[in-house]
DNA sequence: TCTTTTCCTGACCGTATGGTCAGCTAGAAG
DNA sequence: CTTCTAGCTGACCATACGGTCAGGAAAAGA
C-alpha cells in the first residue's frame, strides 16, 4: 500500500488520471451512446471533477475520439494473429481465438466501436477508408491465397472477413441479450464452448477441416 | 394524383401522421441512437412541427418504445420461416434469406434494435426474457430435432442462432462500413453474393450440405 | 346551421448539458 | 526560501433540450 500513499511524480499524475478517464469514458460511452453520455456521469465514474476532465481533454468529442482510436489499435494487433500462419486452420483459428477473447475482455470497446459505425462513422471515417481498407484488402489476398493452394473452399474473402466479425463481435456487442437468454453471464466453459462453436462452424463452413 | 389532394378523413389523418412520425423517428433514432436524437430533428425529416408530435405521442420514450416493438414484430415474422420446414437447408435457409432481406430493407431498424441491446435493452427487457427468450427455445429445440435425426452436425443450437443473427443483422448494423470498404453500396448482384455466402459457409458449417 | 370533438401549433418554461475561467494548491527548479 | 509551472476545481454561462399549454382551424355530428 505504500505504493498508493506514495505522492505522484508530474508523469504519473497525468498518465494515470488520463487512463482513468478514458476507462470511465468508454463504458459510459458504451453503456450510453455519444449522444446520451455526459462528461458529468464520465467524471463521477472516473472519480473526479467534470472541470477536471476538460483540463486533460478539450472536448467531448476529442475524449470520445481517443477511445475510439484506442480501442481500433487493439483490434489492429489483434488481427496480427491471422499472419504467418501456415493455412486457415491455424490462421482463422487464431483470429477468431483473438476477437472472442477482445469480445469478452473489452466489451465496452467493442461497444462504442459498433456505436461509431452505426451512426455512420461522423469521428473515424478516415481510420475506414485507409487503415482498416488496407488491413482488409491484405487479409483477402491472404486468404485468397489459401483457396488457391487448395487448403480451404472457394469463398468470398470479403464476405467470410465479415462474418468474421460479426460472429466475434456479437458475444460483446449483443452480450446482454445472450446473458438473458442464457439466464446470467457466461462461465468459463460456456465461454470455451462459445469459442470452440463459432471455430468449428466456420472453419467447417470454409471447407478447411 | 387526385389521391394527394383529397382531404383526409379523421382516421387517415391520425394513421398517417402516426406512420409518418415513426417512420421518421426510426430514421433518426438509427442515425443518431435514443440519446442523441432530438424531438426537433424528429420532427423535420417528418416534416411536421414539434408539438404536434407530442400530440401523437405523449414522450420521446413513448415514441422510441413503438419504433422498437415495431421492429421485434418484423423480426418475429421472419422467424417464421424456420418453421415447417422438412430439414436445416430448407429451414435455415429460409430463415437467413429472411434475415438477409431484413437487413437490407430496414437497415434503420435493425439499427436501433441493436443500438437498444448494447444499451442493456433499458425498454424492451421484457421482452427479452418472455417473447425471445420462448422464441429461442423453441427454435433451438427444433434445430436438436434434426441434429438427432441426423439431419446436421451436432453444434450448440444457442450458439448457431447466435451465428445467424450476428451474421445477418451485420449488413444492417455494420452497413456503412461494408459500403465504405466495398466502395460505395451493394448492387443487386453483390446482395445476391452476399446472401449465398452466408447460406452457404452456415450451411456448410452445421454440416447440413 | 350550430355544436362538439379532433387536429394543430407558436410561444413558452424548467432543466441539464458542454464548456469556460479565475483563482487556488502543490510539486519542480533555482 | 523563492519562483515557476502543472494540476486542479467551484462557480458560472449560453445553449439546446423535452415537454406544456392556450387557443385557433377544421372536420364530424346533430
Amino acid at each position: 500500500m505504500s505504493e498508493a500513499l506514495r505522492p505522484l511524480r508530474r508523469n504519473e499524475i497525468r498518465q494515470q488520471n488520463e487512463a482513468l478517464i478514458l476507462q470511465a469514458a468508454e463504458k459510459v460511452f458504451a453503456e450510453a451512446g455519444f449522444g446520451g453520455a455526459t462528461m458529468q456521469l464520465i467524471a463521477d465514474v472516473a472519480g473526479l471533477p467534470k472541470a477536471n476532465l476538460h483540463y486533460y481533454f478539450t472536448s467531448k468529442e476529442e475524449l470520445y475520439r481517443k477511445v475510439v482510436s484506442n480501442i481500433f489499435d487493439i483490434w489492429l494487433h489483434a488481427a496480427e494473429s491471422m499472419d504467418n500462419a501456415p493455412g486457415p486452420v491455424e490462421g482463422i483459428g487464431a483470429y477468431i481465438d483473438a476477437k472472442m477473447e477482445i469480445s469478452r475482455r473489452h466489451p465496452d470497446g467493442s461497444k462504442v466501436w459498433a456505436s461509431e459505425v452505426m451512426h455512420g462513422a461522423p469521428v473515424i471515417q478516415d481510420y475506414l477508408e485507409t487503415t482498416l481498407r488496407d488491413w482488409t484488402a491484405g487479409r483477402a489476398a491472404l486468404i485468397q491465397g489459401w483457396i488457391d493452394a487448395g487448403q480451404m473452399a472457394p469463398v468470398n474473402p470479403d464476405h467470410l472477413l465479415y462474418m468474421l466479425w460479426a460472429a466475434t463481435q456479437h458475444y460483446a456487442d449483443f452480450g446482454h441479450q445472450i446473458e438473458t437468454l442464457n439466464g446470467g453471464p457466461l462461465t468459463e466453459s460456456q465461454w470455451r464452448e462459445a469459442k470452440d462453436s463459432v471455430k468449428v462452424m466456420i472453419l467447417r463452413g470454409i471447407g478447411a477441416v
